[in-house]
DNA sequence: GATCTTCATGACAATCATTCTCATTTAGAC
DNA sequence: GTCTAAATGAGAATGATTGTCATGAAGATC
């Protein structure tokens, strides 16, 4: 079962916010990503922008992460597994590969008796432009 | 620098906070220890839950997750650096060590030129009383 | 033990990211 | 071109968390 896929209409707001995510290579958010828009003179609503980001994570376009004070950023991500080394103060991020931790991940699982585990892993630093 | 350290005066609330975050060994948000000690005919107000745990927090006391709809949670902590795993369900948490983590996150600040790298790493899965 | 200063508390309001509602528009099928 | 379900947008609602500020009480000092 892939499941639930219902394909998206093409409608001028979606193509917008694919373009303007697709624009920046650092995680914005939902806010971010409406205000850009708004200043380059789109007329896009803001819930639009919040439900065309968490439908374009869901299939796996985006990536998503919390950043520290909790609100969610999105950034277009390359395909198949990794995580992200992320600067606090710009957003700038870097795509990080860590083969030890699915062998990690499997071996935990079993240890505990853990079913569908899944992890989250993420960096936070601050990069050499903003040091 | 260790800093700003106040010592917190000890307090009643205090006390049944600090009681009521170690009776249980899940994570658990502000809101439910509230809700708990409400149930248990204590009078604390729910912004001085809110406050101690984030102080307790901060002091290393405590440790901290966001839950997957964003919620802080605490849960007393096993002094040292270490990771959790937790039940989506139940809550129900184990310590877990990463002993080559520390090493990778050195050499990824190294190659990428970040500095101050924090990481966050939790795993969640469905413990086996909850499969 | 009484006094005093300062920090802690609690009721409530305010914030603010996110979600919901629902009337209106429109993509895409026919 | 018609039709219908899905998408949109304006605004209201939600809900966790934080701020405000008058009142209470640790704990230092006498
Ligand atoms: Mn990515
Ligand atoms: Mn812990
Ligand atoms: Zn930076
Ligand atoms: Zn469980």
């Amino acid at each position: 079962m892939t499941s639930t896929e219902r394909t998206p209409r093409n409608t001028r707001q979606r193509a917008e916010v694919r373009d303007a995510v697709a624009a920046n290579p650092a995680f914005a958010t939902s806010q971010t990503i409406h205000d850009r828009l708004r200043h380059e003179g789109s007329k896009v609503g803001l819930a639009t922008v919040y439900r065309t980001l968490q439908a374009m994570a869901a299939s796996g376009e985006l990536d998503t992460i919390r950043t520290p004070d909790g609100q969610i950023a999105y950034r277009t991500c390359t395909p198949g597994h990794h995580h992200h080394l992320v600067c606090r103060s710009c957003g700038r991020t870097v795509e990080i590969d860590l083969p030890g931790l699915e062998a990690t991940t499997r071996r935990i699982a079993g240890e505990y008796g853990f079913a569908e585990i899944d992890h989250e892993v993420e960096f936070f630093g601050t990069c050499s432009s903003c040091a």
